[in-house]
DNA sequence: ATCGCGCCTTAACGCAGGTTGGTGAGGGCC
DNA sequence: GGCCCTCACCAACCTGCGTTAAGGCGCGAT
């Protein structure tokens, strides 16, 4: 199983044979996109379903006076909405931060897969469950936790992400973010995402350079930035959800 | 039509008679909130769909310090969350402001319905996406505008969410937040709020009191926040998007 | 080799917004 | 009538974070 979507619903339900083919097989339009190219750009008009297979990317938005925000981290496995079909335009764009590979499916692939198989439809819904969780966190974030508390926090929500695809070495994982980036992301200045990594790095919580994120002490970072991980949702035993409501919607 | 869902989705898609009917009947079990009481509460076992009738909701986190942020707001019409049930617990809670009517529609009447009607189950997507770039617009908000700017875009959205469901009249919609909420939904304190709301009503902008919001310059308004209705989606004629890819989903 | 460039780092300064601690008006209740 | 509670509003003070600006380091291009 080396199809990152797999993995990550394999979280969430146990997927028979036909179940899991029929995901690898939708992902034959394959893309490259390199390093801080934008995989879909706001205003364009919405085609299939992108799934982020290798890589890492990001969800943003552009004010008209240049500001800049990150509203969404993408790990491999995730999808970048499974509906937006029916939307005319986009109203955000879709960017890589690292070199990725991104799958196309679309809607009428979709569609179908869905048709034919409730359980993974159910599956999905729950990873789009997930996301839409992730983004209330982030702006519970952005509203009431400290520039430390919210950096902690969001390396916290990153290693668990990348655990449920199995693209963590143990506390580590990559992460090639630059600093400016980090700051979009938090509605932080980059110089002040520089003293914050430095007051995390001078706790002994996390070391981060070239590219590789590693947490030294995961549980007071989680302490410090009050992380809950129910939000995430990964408290499905593998299977346990088989035959539950809401398949075939 | 005095049903809120139904003329919220009217604005995507004309119903048929028999579509409407069925949401109509399936918003047979309602219930009154009081102001400021529980809908669900975070950790709560999920249950059926929410649908707002009448009144003003939010959805809010709480930390485990007090800290409280709400993360949404529901006008009448919205509902919350159309798959919550795939889910076992609330990370999240949800509760009235304002005096209000729920009506809750069971996982089986809710999937027996989009069944049935594949043009009403794209509406509902449809608004479920709506509300998905809404709360990225929140993010983009608290990370990157100031506190007149924060609040003036809060206000625009809110007069066009108002107006989606025909309950503002003219430039003023009923809003009964105090200051305190104000401040959790905009990540600020509430005396910086006081502050706020002062400078907007010294620009002549707005005015805000008895629970009732009035825009007195909708264009300044908008221009001060970089305010952009696109992620409202709210370009669709009623009836263009009959037939649309997505049905069945 | 060295130039340029992207990124990280540091320092000095100022301000937006938080904190604390008030006042006063209005409304419900005994 | 008096009491309590909530909410809007106000003032003084403090600080977290933004801004600006300058220097350093690694790396690919010429």
């Amino acid at each position: 199983m080396n199809n990152p979507l797999l993995r990550k619903l394999s979280n969430f339900i146990a997927l028979s044979k036909a179940e899991s083919q029929a995901v690898v097989d939708s992902c034959r339009d394959v893309r490259e996109v390199a390093a801080r190219e934008d995989v879909i750009a706001q205003g364009d008009r919405t085609g299939g379903v992108k799934l982020l297979l290798e890589g890492f990317a990001c969800r943003y938005k552009t004010l008209e006076d240049g500001r800049r925000q990150i509203v969404a981290y993408f790990v491999p496995g995730d999808l970048c909405d499974l509906r937006v079909f029916i939307l005319k335009r986009m109203d955000h764009s879709i960017g890589a931060i690292a070199p990725s590979r991104v799958a196309t499916i679309s809607p009428d692939n979709m569609l179908n897969l869905m048709h034919k198989y409730p359980a993974l439809t159910t599956a999905l819904w729950w990873s789009t469950l997930v996301e839409e969780a992730i983004t209330r966190e982030w702006i519970v974030n952005m509203g009431q936790r400290n520039a430390l508390e919210r950096m902690a926090h969001l390396f916290c929500e990153l290693l668990y992400r990348f655990r449920t695809v199995g693209l963590n070495q143990g506390l580590s994982c990559t992460l090639p973010l630059t600093q400016v980036e980090l700051g979009e992301t938090l509605g932080l200045s980059s110089v002040h995402v520089n003293r914050t990594l430095q007051e995390l790095r001078r706790q002994k919580l996390i070391t981060l350079n070239g590219g590789t994120l590693t947490i030294q002490d995961l549980r007071a970072l989680e302490e410090l930035s009050f992380f809950n991980p129910d939000y995430l949702h990964l408290d499905h035993a593998a299977g346990k959800a088989r035959g539950g409501a809401g398949e075939g919607i």
